[in-house]
Formats: structure tokens, C-alpha cells, sequence
RNA sequence: GCCCCCGUAGCUCAAUGGACAGAGCGCCUGACUUCGAAUCAGUAGGUUGUGGGUUCGACCCCCGCCGGGGGCGCCA
């Protein structure tokens, strides 16, 4: 936020050291620690280490300190600084508070909304995420995708970039087929109940179960895939029809996540481009066709000529010459190309067991020359699991529904609202319920490295206290009340006549450090510092209410106060935004 | 056999190669006539798995080892 002053003092360091005949690297700013205070910090042990890789007898330590001091006492007096000290080798230069703070408030108050974000840059990616089975159930395990994707194009979209979100359902295949066999067998012209998905994923589970009961019934699935591959119409039109139920069922509930796409690619629609590409791979000398005795490869390590496995076999092809997840994902990289040549990135938010099948594919497809083939790129998670290290899976039984979690989350929510702010009429209540709820959910899948395991458990998921949503959302709240119980009206701008508190100064400078931490979190598609940075001004936020108090405040400082907490409630329900969760008005 | 990830307080997790490794939970004690107690204050808790290396400086980078998880020719 402060890139033009850092820039001038850079300048001047760098006059100095020349003047001076010494030779620094490059100035890398940071803030200061422990002090309390406010302001720019850098350090010049490089610098010194450089003289003595020169063959100066020196101690690096203390010609760390003999530089900043030297430096200190050039820029004693400089414009905007209270206060310039050379400590153990840093240089620490202390804002002059009173100027800088009115800047940061002013800046986030015209910025509003947009505060924490950079300007377009007139490049667009695409966010592939979620990824549901239709004809299955959505489980807890399919929510981290789905969050972690929906945060990442928030915060890319933030950084500058234009954002497609992709949905790319399963929505054909093995499971899909023992479904339509099921339904048509034992429940046929039945229609889904109110809890569509739920029902869906119950079909599935049946349809597992009498398959295990009945091996003899494979030979019936068998059949009705062959059907499926002759797109025998029937069977088209019901497989289209039920899919569609299991769609339904996932829009309600991204809905209620609030989480939105601008496309959705299906499985169903790669099938045959991706077949189409393999022969194009045979033809090149890239994949070699082993049918009728095995499948269509791409024998990576061997074409690429490497000694040691790496890359190793990809089977694009069965030898029964139906498609895989990798015939489909060879053809949905062109898909995306041609839908969007402009394209300077493609995300894939899978989780990380897919690490090689991407890399495989990614590496066949630059083999095969599409010039897009470097701008793909798998963003791995790790998995949701359930205590014990036990992994969701639809089959053996041990999930936990998306839909359970999320009303038990809000019905949770509602109760502890009804107890604390029962006046609220209903459809406000509601509404807080839904925000508190649903972010007590998301917080926790993006306030953690992406390459950890989540472990959950209802407890923990359903916990509204500590360094949770709830806690960063009730910081809002009351930096909202305090607001509205002193109209709502925006103030004058005035300057800061008063000697600021450290709680005041801390806020400050977590606020301005909110766009660094953006632009952070887009570079390395971590979310978690947008979790971090949304705590720590909470709770930095909560120090001050305590320590501050503001209606009650004198003139001047209850001008400043008020617009200070303005400027943090703008903050905080940006930070939140960028991580999909609403900042409610009141709670 | 080869490859990837994880290991930090009792538990769950943070920490741009930088100054004293921080939160939350849990335990105990205290605070609502106060801008809202979904809150706050206080106490306790560490050889950052381990052995080397690089560096002025390592939780962070490199190598080995130990422990846990995952992936590796027709699952998705």
C-alpha cells in the first residue's frame, strides 16, 4: 500500500550506499516486529555478508549494524517518518502515524468493495472445480474441491484476472449404468422426493449392494453398457432424465454455498473427442495400440528417453476401445482451448492422488504439440477424512452428506441466534443463520495448507468458537452496531490530531497489509493467508473495542475512530467475501 | 523397487530464509447497570521427529534416517 514511499526510500539508500562506494543488493522491505508501532523494516546482512564473501575481515553481525546505522543517520529528518532506528543490523523507519493512518482509511473508504484488489489485467483463466458423480451422493469429502475451487476464483478474480468456472461432472460411467440397472428394474417411473440428491445416492448404494448380493446381475449391467455405447435412445433419454435430477440436486446445494459456474463441461461430452485423440496419438507415433491383447499406451519415459521412471505408462485407451478418465481429460484440455483460446491458465482443483494421472496427461499433450499444453495445471488438496484416518467413501458407507452437514450447521446457527438476538425478526434470522452456518463450514477447508489432510468430525465442524468464521463474522457485526448507533453517515475526512493507540496503529497495519496478502494467495493459490489475515484483523479488531472506546469519544478522535472502524468492517467483510463467506449485519 | 505429501505446545493448526516460533481448543481463575459476553483478561504448556550440510542467520533450502499417509498399464 505504500509502494510510492517505499520506492523513494529505496532511492535514497541506494544514493547513499553509492556515494559511499558500497555495494547493496536489492531492498526488500518488511514489517517490523514486537515494537508495537508501525512502519517499514529491512535489514543489511546481505550487504555486509557480500563484503565479507569479498575477503574483508569483518563481522557480519556487526557491519549489519554500522550500515544501518550509517543509513539511519543519512535519512535522519526524512519526510513521513516519526521516528528512524538502527537496531542488531535493521532498519526500522516508523510511520509518522497520523499521516499514514488517514491515508489507509481513506484509501479503503473509496475503494470500498474493491479494497484488497488490483486492476484488471486483461487476462483470463479458468477454474476447473467439483467435479460431482451424478447418480451418486455429495459427501463431505466432495466439499473441499468445491470450497477451495470457489475461493480460488474469488481471489483470482481479485488479483486481476478474468475467471471462468468449470464444473466438470461425472456423469457417465460404470457407476451410472449400475444406477439406470437398479431404477429400471426396481424402481422404475419412481421421481426423486425433496431430498434429491440423498435419494440418488441411497439408488446407488442399492444398486452396489444387490450387485454384491447377485454377482449373475453383472452380466445385466454389462449388457445395458453395451446398450449405452449403441446410445441406444431409450436409454439416452432416461440416463439425460435422471441426470438431470442429480444436477438439480447439486444447484440446490451451491446454491446454498453460494458458490456459482459460468460452465459446466460433462464426462459424457469428452467421450468421443477423446477417442478421436488417440487415434490422432497413434497416428503420430505417440501412443502405441496394443489391442486386441492390451490397451492403447503412451509410453512416456520410454518416448522422452529417460533412464529412470518418471513419467511412466498412461493407458489412454481400454483394449476394448472405451474410454478412460484419461481419454476424456486428453480431449477436455482441447475443449477448453477452443472454447477459450485466450486462455493463460487452466486450474485443475483435484486432489493430490491425481497428481500423476495430470502430469501424464499434461506431459502427452505437450508430446503431441498443442502449444496450450504449459499453461495447464493441477492445484492439488489433500482429502477430507474422518477420524481414524478413514477416508469417505460412498461404498463402505462412512460419509457424512453435504445436506446433514449443512442443515444441522444452520439449524445450529439458529438456535444460538434465537438465544442471543431474539428480537431479530424471522427472515433476518434466517438470513444470519445461513451466513454463520454456511462459513463455520468453509473456514476450516481454507484456513488450512492445501496439502493437509482435514479431519472432521461434528464437533469441530460445528464448533462457533475460537479462531472460527463465527469469530471474524461477530467482529463485523459489532464494528457494524457501533456504526449504525452513530447514524450511518459518512464522515469528513479530517487530519489525525491525536497520538494514536498501539491498538489503533495495529489495526492500521494489518489493514494495509491486506492487499499484499491478496496478491500472496493468488500467486501461490493458497487461500489460507486470506483465512489468516481475516483473524488476525478480528481479533485486532476486538482489541480495539475494548481499548477504544469511540461514541463516547472526544472530537477530534471520534471523528477518526469512527472512520477507522468504517474502514475495518470494509476490511473484514472483504476478506471474508474472498473466502465465500457472508459478513452479516448483525448476528 | 520408484515417486509425492505430512511430522511444530496435551489436541487442531499458524509462522516472506531474519529480531523473542504464535493462535485456537482443552484445563484452571476472574469479568455483563459497559460502543452487544457468539466476547474479554490472566495462568500453564517447545531441544520445531532425528543426524548432518548450506548460510552472517534455518521450522523454512539440500542430503541421509525414523514414523505416518498416498500414488505407480486397461478405477475415477
Amino acid at each position: 500500500m505504500f509502494e510510492a514511499e517505499q520506492k523513494q526510500i529505496e532511492e535514497r539508500i541506494q544514493a547513499y550506499a553509492a556515494a559511499q562506494g558500497l555495494e547493496l543488493p536489492v531492498i526488500q522491505w518488511k514489517w517490523i516486529p514486537f515494537s508495537g508501532d508501525w512502519g517499514l523494516s529491512t535489514s543489511f546482512f546481505q550487504a555486509a555478508a557480500m563484503e565479507a564473501r569479498q575477503g574483508k575481515k569483518i563481522n557480519v553481525q556487526q557491519r549489519a549494524q554500522e550500515i544501518a546505522e550509517a543509513v539511519a543517520a543519512d535519512l535522519e529528518g526524512m519526510q513521513g517518518f516519526e521516528r528512524i532506528e538502527a537496531v542488531r543490523g535493521y532498519l526500522n523507519l516508523y510511520f509518522s502515524a497520523p499521516e499514514y493512518a488517514r491515508k489507509v482509511v481513506d484509501t479503503v473508504l473509496e475503494e470500498g468493495d474493491r479494497f484488497g484488489c488490483l486492476p484488471r489485467r486483461g487476462e483470463r483463466v479458468m477454474v476447473e472445480f467439483s467435479q460431482p458423480n451424478t447418480h451418486k451422493a455429495f459427501h463431505v469429502g466432495h466439499l473441499r474441491s468445491a470450497i477451495l475451487g470457489d475461493a480460488l476464483c474469488r481471489l483470482l478474480e481479485c488479483a486481476g484476472y478474468d475467471v471462468v468456472r468449470a464444473n466438470y461432472p461425472g456423469d457417465i460411467g460404470l457407476h451410472v449404468i449400475k444406477w439406470l440397472w437398479n431404477y429400471q428394474k426396481y424402481h422404475a417411473g419412481e421421481r426423486p422426493s425433496e431430498n434429491i440428491t440423498r435419494w440418488m445416492g441411497d439408488l446407488y448404494a442399492e444398486a452396489s449392494r444387490r450387485l454384491e448380493n447377485n454377482p449373475e446381475a453383472e452380466a445385466e449391467v454389462r449388457a445395458l453398457y453395451a446398450r449405452w455405447d449403441q446410445r441406444d435412445p431409450e436409454l439416452v433419454a432416461l440416463w439425460e432424465e435422471t441426470r438431470q435430477w442429480s444436477l438439480d440436486g447439486f444447484a440446490e446445494m451451491y446454491k446454498r454455498l453460494d458458490i456459482c459456474f459460468d460452465r459446466y463441461y460433462f464426462n459424457s461430452m469428452a467421450e468421443q473427442p477423446g477417442k478421436a485423440i488417440v487415434q490422432e496419438l497413434i497416428a503420430k507415433g505417440i501412443a502405441s495400440d496394443e489391442r486386441p491383447d492390451g490397451p492403447v499406451v503412451v509410453k512416456l519415459d520410454e518416448l522422452l528417453g529417460l533412464d529412470e521412471e518418471k513419467y511412466r505408462v498412461l493407458v489412454v485407451l481400454r483394449s476394448d476401445g472405451t474410454a478412460l478418465y484419461a481419454t476424456e481429460d486428453l480431449a477436455l484440455a482441447k475443449i477448453k482451448f477452443e472454447d477459450y483460446p485466450d486462455l493463460v491458465k487452466a486450474y485443475y482443483v483435484v486432489d493430490v492422488r491425481q497428481s500423476l494421472h495430470f502430469t501424464q496427461v499434461f506431459k502427452t499433450l505437450e508430446l503431441a504439440g498443442y502449444p496450450w499444453a504449459d499453461r495447464l495445471q493441477h492445484v492439488p488438496y489433500e482429502l477430507v477424512n474422518l477420524p481414524g484416518n478413514v477416508v469417505m467413501a460412498s461404498r463402505e458407507g462412512t460419509v457424512v452428506l453435504l445436506e446433514d452437514l449443512i442443515r444441522e450447521a444452520i439449524s445450529r446457527a439458529r438456535a444460538v441466534v434465537e438465544e442471543k438476538n431474539p428480537e431479530l425478526d424471522e427472515a433476518l434470522k434466517q438470513a444470519v443463520a445461513e451466513a454463520v452456518g454456511i462459513g463455520a463450514i468453509k473456514y476450516p477447508m481454507l484456513a488450512r495448507e492445501n496439502a493437509k489432510i482435514v479431519t472432521f468430525d461434528w464437533e469441530t465442524a460445528l464448533d462457533f468458537n475460537g479462531q472460527a468464521s463465527p469469530y471474524i463474522q461477530y467482529a463485523h457485526v459489532r464494528a457494524n452496531s457501533i456504526l449504525r448507533k452513530a447514524g450511518g453517515e459518512l464522515l469528513d475526512s479530517q487530519p489525525v490530531t491525536y497520538e494514536l493507540t498501539p491498538e489503533e496503529k495495529e489495526l492500521i497495519d494489518l489493514i494495509t497489509r491486506l492487499p499484499n496478502e491478496v496478491q500472496r494467495a493468488a500467486k501461490e493459490l493458497k487461500p489460507l493467508y486470506i483465512a489468516n489475515i481475516a483473524y488476525d484483523l478480528a481479533k485486532s479488531f476486538t482489541d480495539f473495542y475494548y481499548a477504544c472506546p469511540v461514541l463516547q469519544a472526544e472530537e477530534p478522535v471520534r471523528n477518526f475512530r469512527l472512520r477507522l472502524v468504517m474502514a475495518t468492517r470494509q476490511a473484514i467483510k472483504n476478506s471474508l467475501a474472498l473466502l465465500g463467506i457472508t459478513a452479516p449485519e448483525a448476528m
